[in-house]
DNA sequence: GTCTATGCGATACGTTCGTATCGGAATCGG
DNA sequence: CCGATTCCGATACGAACGTATCGCATAGAC
């Protein structure tokens, strides 16, 4: 059967899961229950729940990176801003990543792809990290509600209207 | 007893367990043993787990903005730099308060305290807002070990040098 | 002194987790 | 048409969680 495209349906169901209550909040049985298969179905894609997540995780990462990777002129918008429900779902990676060993790594590759295209984009790896972290550090500011998504792309324009070129 | 004395023992220990484990690794008897002192004890302090995680982040937060205000000087160091124990305890309950209309509104209002002194220290809503998305998300970069503290603060001082202010 | 009330640490309870195991349908070679 | 094998969903299991309950010390009133 196609096993492959299972595992992805149960990536998505993971990532609806923790946008919703957190990476906490994902149970094996839930997840199971949202992706519409049996809790052995789930077993048997991911040997344990950790490869769950970790595949979970490469595969918002390759969602972000192609999301970008479409319209290069769009990536600002497309990383910094947090309609997008990734942004919940990456959150919420990195915070498990830092006390987790076998995420750590997936999100650090995740992350040095970003500022790989980024570097390319802006020509500059100084501005590129300057702008990805400016994004992700907006991003979570508007996520718990301490900024409107307006006031982070007035910060986003003003921030880059300096040093670190065309805000765009 | 000393009630209210017990109840910081006990944030501290949510606060090493949380460094170490991240937030879902704090359990309430782990807590009490690493508070040393009893579960019953822990339970008489706070009603609940979530009552106990939510006074330990106001105590994280009282304890950033003192530093910060004791040296505001060396505020943009206090705020960006990672190696404070508080930069993972704060990114842990960053994620958790997306997703926890409990911890949301303290989270809040830590972040309105800061902006607010950032602000006066700038003289710039803007440029503050700036400064404090610029600091977080470098620190959460740095957490996760895809810059060095070294990289950090390069993007901190080339990113300030230009509309933002000096760097300090 | 005794009695009472208060605060303590230990233990018990019900739930839920990740994981392991198991009986039955479906598939394929003969 | 039949036996073996493989795959599937359901169920079982041990552990760990948050919370509730319970004896037992201890301090103050009389």
């Amino acid at each position: 059967m196609d096993q492959d495209g299972r595992r992805r349906v149960i990536a998505d169901a993971v990532c609806l899961l923790a946008d919703e209550r957190g990476l906490e909040g994902v149970t094996m049985r839930d997840v199971a229950a949202r992706a519409d298969v049996s809790l052995g179905a789930v077993q048997r894609c991911f040997r344990t729940k950790d490869e769950m997540l970790k595949f979970a995780l490469e595969e918002v990462g390759r969602r972000i990176l192609g999301r970008v990777g479409d319209s290069p002129a769009e990536a600002v918008r497309a990383i910094a801003l947090p309609e997008r429900a990734e942004a919940k779902v990456w959150l919420a990676f990195v915070a498990q990543a830092v006390v987790s060993p076998h995420l750590a790594p997936v999100l650090r590759a995740s992350y040095a792809d970003l500022q790989a295209m980024f570097s390319r984009l802006l020509g500059d790896p100084l501005k590129a990290r300057t702008l990805l972290a400016l994004a992700d550090g907006l991003t979570t500011q508007v996520l718990i509600g301490h900024l409107t998504p307006d006031q982070a792309r007035e910060v986003l324009s003003g921030g880059l209207a300096g040093p670190a070129g065309p805000a765009g």
